[in-house]
DNA sequence: CCGTAATATGAGGCTATCCTCAGGTTCGTC
DNA sequence: GACGAACCTGAGGATAGCCTCATATTACGG
C-alpha cells in the first residue's frame, strides 16, 4: 500500500509556484499523452517539469491527486467546449450542421486520446464523468426540447443514448483506428445515424414502440 | 521493469495440472470481477486458487501472459455468443427481433462488468479487442447484405458505427449506471436507435448526404 | 540588509509485488 | 516397489516506484 498522506498539500501562492505546478500538470500530460500509463511515475514527472521530486509533494498528497487534477482540468475543458459548440446550434438544426458539430466532437476526442484513456482509467475520474456526461446529457435535452417533433417522447433517455453512442464510435475509433478519424464516411455515417434516430417515428406518442420482454430467466 | 521470463511456461499434460490452471484462471478472474485490477497480484491469485506462487509460474512466465490469457478467453466466449445471435436471425430481422437482440448484447455486457473493464484496459488487449470488433463488424455485414434497402450502401462503413454506437451506450450504462441496463426504456431507444438508421436515407445511392468541410485549418 | 515565510532540493527509507530456485510430493508405468 | 517425469511448494532475492525529511535557496516586507 503507498503511504497515506492527508491533506499535506501547500497552496502556491507567489507566481514562482504557480508556476512550477502548471509545469508539473503538462508534464505529467505529456508523459501519459507519448508514454503511456507505465512511464507515468513520479519521478519521472518532476525531472520533465524541471523540479525535484520533493517540490512535486509540497503541492500534491500524492501522485493519484495529482492525476485528479489532471483529471478534472481535461474534462472540464472538453466538457465547456461541447457545451460552447451546443450554444451555437440554430433554433432548429439540419442534417448538415449535425454533420458539423460530429465532427467538433471528434475533433475533441483526437486531440489526446492516450492522455484521455488514461485518465479514464483512473478509479477517482468515474465519478468525474458521470457529472461530464451529466452535464453534456443535459444541455443536450435543451436542444432537443427546441424539436416540436419529439414533444412527448423521453427526452432525457434520448440524448443517454444519443451522446453514448455517438462518444462510443469516436472513441473505439480515435483509440483503435485512428488513421480513419478523418475519414469524412465515418462523419457522414454518424450523422445519418442521429438524423436518422431523431426522425425514427417523430410524432408518435411513445407507447410502446417495439415491445419485448427480456429473454432468459 | 518486471523481469522478463522467456517461454518457461509449462504445459499442462495431466489433468491435475489442466484443472490447477483453471483455478488458476478463475481466481484471477474472481478477484478482478469483485476486487478491481488494484488486489490483482500474483501471490493473492495463487492464494485465492488454492496453489503455491511457484506453481502458478509454472504454467505463466509472467502476470501480462496470465491476464492475456484471460482476456483471450473472454473475447473468443463473447464473441462466439454474439454470433450466435446473429446467426439466430431471419432473413428479414423485424424491429422487435433488433430489440431482443439488443437484450442479448446488454446481458452480455452486464455480466462481469468489472472484469471485463479490467481486461479491456490490459497493453495487450487492444489487439484482441480489434480482432474481435473485426470478426463481429463482418458478421454484421453478412446480415446486412441481405437488406436489399441498403443496396450501394458502405456496408463495413455501417457495420462499424453499429457496432461501436451499441456498444458505446451499453459499455458506459454497465459501468456507471448499472441499475439502469435493466430498463425496457432503453432498449426501445437502442432499438429505434439501429432501426431509424438502417431506415435513414435507404435506397439513396451513397452520394454525399450532408457535405462538410471539416472546420478550423 | 535582515528576518521570516515560501519555495526548492534529492539521497534514500520503505513497501509492494514480481518472480526464482532448490528441494519436496504425486502420478504413471513396468 | 522403483524409477522418472510431472507437478507442487514457499521463503526470499530483486526491483520499481512512492514519498519523506533535513537542509538549502529565494522572495518580500520593513
Amino acid at each position: 500500500m503507498p503511504q497515506k498522506t492527508e491533506n499535506r498539500r501547500r497552496k502556491p501562492l507567489q507566481s514562482r509556484s504557480r508556476q512550477t505546478v502548471e509545469a508539473i500538470l503538462e508534464a505529467a500530460a505529456q508523459i501519459l499523452e507519448s508514454h503511456g500509463p507505465e512511464q507515468g511515475n513520479t519521478n519521472r514527472i518532476a525531472q520533465r517539469a524541471g523540479v525535484s521530486i520533493g517540490t512535486l509533494y509540497q503541492y500534491f498528497p500524492n501522485k493519484e491527486a495529482l492525476y485528479a487534477e489532471l483529471a478534472r482540468r481535461f474534462i472540464d475543458a472538453q466538457s465547456a467546449e461541447t457545451e460552447r459548440a451546443f450554444a451555437t446550434l440554430p433554433l432548429r438544426p439540419t442534417p448538415e450542421l449535425v454533420a458539423h458539430f460530429m465532427v467538433t466532437l471528434s475533433q475533441l476526442d483526437t486531440l489526446s486520446p492516450r492522455l484521455q484513456r488514461t485518465l479514464f482509467e483512473l478509479p477517482g475520474s468515474q465519478a468525474l464523468m458521470v457529472a461530464a456526461n451529466a452535464r453534456l446529457e443535459a444541455a443536450l435535452v435543451k436542444v432537443l426540447a427546441r424539436e416540436p417533433d419529439l414533444e412527448g417522447r423521453d427526452l432525457e433517455m434520448i440524448a443517454r443514448v444519443l451522446v453514448r453512442a455517438v462518444d462510443g464510435v469516436l472513441r473505439d475509433t480515435t483509440l483503435r483506428e485512428p488513421e480513419r478519424a478523418d475519414d469524412p464516411r465515418l462523419w457522414q455515417e454518424l450523422t445519418r445515424l442521429v438524423v436518422g434516430y431523431l426522425e425514427a417515428g417523430a410524432g408518435q406518442p411513445p407507447d410502446e414502440p417495439g415491445r419485448v420482454d427480456p429473454p432468459g430467466g
